[in-house]
DNA sequence: AAGGCAATAAGGTATAACCTTTTAATAGTG
DNA sequence: CACTATTAAAAGGTTATACCTTATTGCCTT
């Protein structure tokens, strides 16, 4: 960390005003705050590759009289970072900030705070959903390597195997995991990411809801990745689609009792 | 807001533990710090429809107060909402922090915090872009208004006119604009979202390099939208995705030099 | 009516002190 | 010797307080 930079007071620098062709070009005036100089420096070590997931921060304290800033703004700083999913914090001795590594749940908070603001109705998100899962089906079926499908295979007999044991707690999570697996077969993290979101809260949409519908998940299932390897995509989303739009109309009748608005829910409290 | 609960020093409720169907299910233990419960109530206003875009929460002082902690947890809160896009804070008399509508951009940041850290390469994002844009045409022209393609059309007519001027500065903001358009007309809130950050990450990208090619945008566009009046997503899939694919291949090209690898860059320095 | 000035209500910043958690070193004990 | 208990230190978490900066409002002057 010899690289930052302390942080004078050039808290105006609103030096963009590029020269362009026609008419003046001004650019709105805002003066940073602190702490979003500090992330930025932070984004910009990053994106350098001066700082690399696993790496550790300067302790909070030495920090702030490395930028010449107090504590507060430091602290600030990494709470953004934290909420971005760039940081993680650790207390203790050999604790600290932490750089990480990037998980879907940010996107999986943003799509739900949409929904939770009202902006955007469940049938959205399930919707796009499906036809991002179709997109993904595609790809894999390019793609997919037979580790790939193995894993996705397996993860239908753990499916298979827990739901005869009854233990519904842990099959659930399993169920989710297969789109993990379909998305990783895509071999494209961004793609992996958007699909991991959505199945993510489609999955805790459904979890309101209960008697949770005993469908035929894994006959379903066991053919989609039979299609896949077969490198049938149509097939595959054929089949897949018509199991999630099922289940997608089973919600939007059940959801008409239980969730008064499509967005929000006032049940528990 | 007459709804808050102070935050007693219930730090460590952790009485989720569900009945499950077999064996214990313990929950994890951590915890939580007072800037997290203070997001959580204010997320959990926000999701009861307490709390609705455009509403103010309390000055910060009074706030801690209410709650029982002390402004700093306020303030660290405020951050990490503010963050995620969910409340935007304004300065001096009648200022405060605000609910406010959430935009693409905490999704833009997301991927592109991805690919700065090396975690995903360009041409995930820029494939991704292309199949979601793919399903979005197929939306559109499902559900697509006169409007909405009067609109996109409105658009095209503009970029043609800065064109002409040689104002490229505001012609590329108009040329990302199309395909948030092209996502208004799905009429999918969520589908908007993605693409317009999807889209924004790809002009960003094609922003470092330059010359920047000066393609046929205006005649493809015109093809795409007069397909898409016609019905017809498959031909407009064809004719944009033909235009986006030849674009990629520019800038993968490009990037060689550019851009070191195709993730990180640690170049100069 | 226009412009300027002061009061005020917010957020923004800086300090400093103290609490809590974690790890590691160390001393004590069977 | 090995294991356990104690303790010291490092680092984040929390609070309190004082003060700075910015924006609005409204009055007051010209």
């Amino acid at each position: 960390m010899e690289t930052v930079r302390p942080i004078d007071s050039q808290r105006a620098e609103n030096s963009k005003a590029a020269a362009s062709a026609s008419g003046p070009n001004f650019s709105p005036i805002k003066a940073k705050r602190a702490f979003e100089e500090v992330c930025e420096q932070i984004r910009r070590e990053i994106a350098l590759g001066t700082l690399k997931p696993g790496d550790r921060l300067p302790p909070e304290r030495e920090f702030a009289e490395q930028l010449g800033v107090s504590r507060t703004a430091i602290r600030e700083a990494l709470r953004s970072l934290e909420n971005a999913g760039l940081v993680i914090c650790r207390q203790g001795m050999g604790g600290g900030a932490f750089i990480c590594e990037r998980d879907s749940n940010v996107v999986t908070q943003a799509v739900s705070d949409m929904v939770m603001l009202g902006q955007a109705p469940w049938d959205d998100v399930t919707e796009t959903r499906i036809m991002i899962t179709e997109q993904a089906i595609r790809l894999a079926c390019e793609r997919g390597t037979d580790k790939d499908f193995a894993a996705m295979e397996r993860d239908i007999d753990y499916i298979e195997q827990l739901t005869s044991q009854g233990n519904f707690t842990r099959r659930s999570s399993y169920i989710t995991e297969f789109y993990r697996l379909l998305a990783l077969a895509t071999h494209n993290v961004v793609m992996l990411m958007l699909l991991e979101s959505l199945s993510e809260l489609s999955r805790s949409l459904l979890a309101k809801v209960d008697p949770v519908p005993k469908s035929d998940v894994i006959a379903v299932r066991r053919r989609v990745v039979g299609f896949m390897r077969a490198k049938d995509p149509d097939s595959a989303i054929e089949v897949l689609n018509a199991h999630l739009r099922q289940l997608d109309e089973y919600l939007r009748s059940q959801s008409k009792r239980s969730v008064p608005n499509t967005s929000n829910r006032a049940s528990d409290k």
